[in-house]
RNA sequence: GGGUAGGUGCCCGAGUGGCUAAAGGGGGCAGACUGUAAAUCUGUUGGCUUACGCCUACGAUGGUUCGAAUCCAUCCCUGCCCA
């Protein structure tokens, strides 16, 4: 039998909830789910170094993104170069976004077919073209462990109609792709389940890309600017739909709670860029809420960011000393921010899978809850 | 001592008779951030008042005018040039 890139184990169903625990077998190592993954967007977890990930944040896999390392510094230099992983120096798994997330975020600067996606470069305003077989190559030639397939995300608001048909020529584009694809020994690709916010679309997109048999599979198109209630409608409407024995894979989530929320529902992996974003731009993500570290009310505070926080951080600085880094805009508050950040997220998820393992997820949410302030 | 340029809100700085509580930066204060066009973006920033509005304010004092940051007089201060 072939060799495949990926394998899924599931470890053990959590009674009471959707959640799960697991392990991804890939190329570069097992992934203990439920995971939190940091983006990497262009080559590089913003101000981060693979050895901080490694160490301080304890990541296991990071993702990457197809259309910005195509256009920067381009796909052929890094084949060259030996593939991401040795181009970064990162020797853990890597999950490379297709360019599907480009196709709405930089929505003003691109224009769809049936045939693929035709960009004007944000950089510089040349004009490029980008197909499902083309995601497919540059990925092949980034050589991630997981490579995502070339979709469209729908903007939140768009109507029935816009969406079934960009649904439906996602799943188009997701065969194309499956059948493009050789390097299934090395790499693994996954489809993602489109629909906007119409159950009806939702279903038959699942059913049509399960038809495909995907080694995993991920949920795209929510957390685009709806309100919390229909994130979490459309999360536990979708996740089930997606086979128990592979993968599940959240795309953009998220906060705290909707990442606990994500795991219950039963999803297996979540990646988002607010950690990293929100470093740099001067926000902690702590057990006791967000802190504004720009803050006046830290000025004299010597005390530790997050007491209940085990990172690099927490165990060197006080407060005081980050306010006054991230208020001289010095590098360091971001950096110092960014470990943080990430290790509060991967810890999150490391809590909620040792949680589900102890039968206590119910509980565990309810208390993080209450001592973040979220409001049920 | 002579000449010259200037003194504007926390800071820098625009404004040369009414549309000016005064552009624009910066700083301060606060908010946002969810498969990264983000070390970004938004709001706010004289006092009192729920509000209408009132008061204080463009170096100082006095004046012209219906009306002055803007015009006039005197004074104070600062930069530069010459002695």
């Amino acid at each position: 039998m072939e060799k495949k890139a990926l394998s899924f184990e599931l470890i053990k169903e959590d009674k009471r909830t959707n959640a799960r625990v697991g392990v991804i077998h890939l190329p570069h190592g097992d992934i203990k789910t439920p995971v939190f993954m940091p983006v990497g967007t262009q080559a590089t977890v913003k101000s981060m170094t693979p050895d901080e990930l490694k160490n301080e944040v304890g990541a296991h896999i990071i993702l990457s993104n197809t259309y910005h390392l195509y256009l920067r510094p381009g796909h052929e230099l890094i084949k060259e170069a030996g593939g991401l992983h040795k181009f970064m120096n990162w020797d853990r798994n890597i999950l490379t976004d297709s360019g599907g997330f480009q196709v709405f975020s930089l929505g003003d600067l691109r224009k769809i077919t049936e045939d693929g996606v035709e960009f004007r470069s944000h950089l510089d305003g040349s004009k490029h073209f980008i197909s499902p077989e083309k995601s497919m190559e540059i990925q092949n030639y980034l050589a991630s462990d997981i490579m995502m397939a070339f979709d469209e995300c729908a903007p939140y608001g768009a109507s029935h109609e816009y969406v079934e048909k960009s649904m439906e020529r996602t799943t188009r584009w997701a065969k194309r792709c499956k059948d493009y694809h050789k390097n299934t020994e090395n790499q693994a690709l996954f489809g993602i389940v489109q629909g906007g916010f119409y159950k009806d679309l939702r279903e038959k997109s699942a059913n049509d890309l399960i038809k495909l048999d995907f080694p995993g599979y991920a949920i795209g198109g929510i957390s685009v600017g709806e309100p919390k209630e229909e994130f979490l409608e459309m999360l536990r409407f979708t996740t089930p739909l997606l086979p128990k024995d592979k993968p599940r894979y959240l795309m953009g989530v998220g906060s705290p709670d909707y990442l606990i929320e994500a795991a219950i529902s039963g999803i297996d992996m979540c990646d988002c860029v607010m950690p990293t974003r929100m470093a740099r731009n001067g926000t902690a993500l702590t057990h006791y809420g967000q802190v504004n570290m720009l803050n006046a009310k830290h000025t004299h505070d010597f005390t530790t960011l997050d007491k209940d926080c085990d990172c690099y951080t927490c165990k060197n600085y006080t407060k005081a000393y980050i306010h006054h880094l991230i208020k001289a805009k010095e590098i360091l508050g971001a950096r110092l921010l960014s470990i943080h950040n990430l290790r509060f997220l991967v810890k999150l998820m490391e809590d909620v899978r040792c949680a589900i393992e102890e039968e206590r997820l119910v509980e565990f949410k309810e208390e993080f809850y209450e001592k973040y302030g979220y409001k049920e």
